[in-house]
DNA sequence: TTGGAAAGTCAACAAGGCTGTCCTAAAATC
DNA sequence: GATTTTAGGACAGCCTTGTTGACTTTCCAA
């Protein structure tokens, strides 16, 4: 429907109509689409998955973390956790030291070989946003930042503002 | 890293470092978590699940859409879409009308029923979303938009616009 | 008119979520 | 010192949603 585009109905806040809010949440859908593409295409094949590197990348951007603390981040249960890290540690790309002032904490890290692998996926994935941003300027990047961050629930929020000062 | 910011390393066109991308990368996990959280929260507990709410959000953007359409939209394989649909139809949110010159084509349309789901979801998630806008501002939703958009892939990007001029 | 392509269905399998239960070791608390 | 809590792991079984492969029906074009 060719309707109007910004007529805001009285209330000065609402600057989108519906059809306009709807196509954001459809531009996301898509965009995400091509956000998991290159790392999904180099991973297939290999016996992994997007819960791999979504594993890798988090012990690399915060190495030495606890296997408790890459729960809360990724928002999973142990069980399924669990299952992507044993593989990951069996096939030699991380490894899980014993905590030293606390035992029962494992300390995740990548190996060499696990570095590799968040190599390749970490390069074609920035290619993509490094494009994407290139195309649409720095101002726009901005934007893009502060509507995903607002986008976040308040405690995952407070996880990545953590990251973001904290990490690495 | 607390390291410099937004040194070009030379190149003009490169105006953020490999950490500030990263960055950017992490603010798209994390957001899309929150995108889906809400519709995800209304579907547990029926017997839907977040393939069904992405049939039924472009069954409704684009009425009397073929299968075929909505495979190249969805980007999955036929059999995994025709699933969803017949447990759509078999519960009456969806209608699936024999096409009338090609008879191998089924169109799609929802139903009352169908019509109310799918209002309920987009409510939620458009809240959401006018609410991000709104913290944001109107400059960081057009930059939002203009990333996205470079960030599909081309053959999804000329769906989005299609939809976007198109659609509905 | 026949053969291929397109639309859709059925069956079986895999990845990766989930719950529930049980286990060990270490730490914390009483 | 005994008990409870916490961190982590393992196993079983289930669900959703993706996949391939094999099949039918319908349409169209050589």
């Amino acid at each position: 429907m060719a309707s109007g585009a910004a007529q805001d109905s009285g209330e000065s806040l609402l600057f989108l109509t519906d059809e306009q809010v709807r196509k954001g949440i459809e531009a996301m859908f898509f965009a995400y689409r091509g956000f998991t593409a290159d790392p999904d295409r180099i991973l297939e094949g290999m016996d992994y998955g997007r819960a791999h590197h979504r594993a890798i990348h988090f012990i690399h951007r915060s190495p030495a973390t606890t296997v408790s603390n890459l729960l809360m981040i990724l928002g999973v249960t142990k069980q399924s956790l669990n299952r992507v890290l044993r593989s990951l540690i069996e096939d030699g790309l991380v490894e899980a030291r014993v905590g030293k002032r606390d035992k029962r904490e494992r300390h995740l890290h990548l190996t060499e070989k696990g570095l590799a692998l968040e190599r390749s996926l970490s390069d074609a994935q920035r290619v993509r946003m490094r494009s994407a941003y290139r195309t649409a300027g720095p101002a726009a990047v901005q934007g893009f930042r502060q509507v995903l961050e607002a986008m976040m629930d308040p405690e995952l929020r407070r996880q990545f503002q953590t990251l973001k000062e904290g990490g690495v």
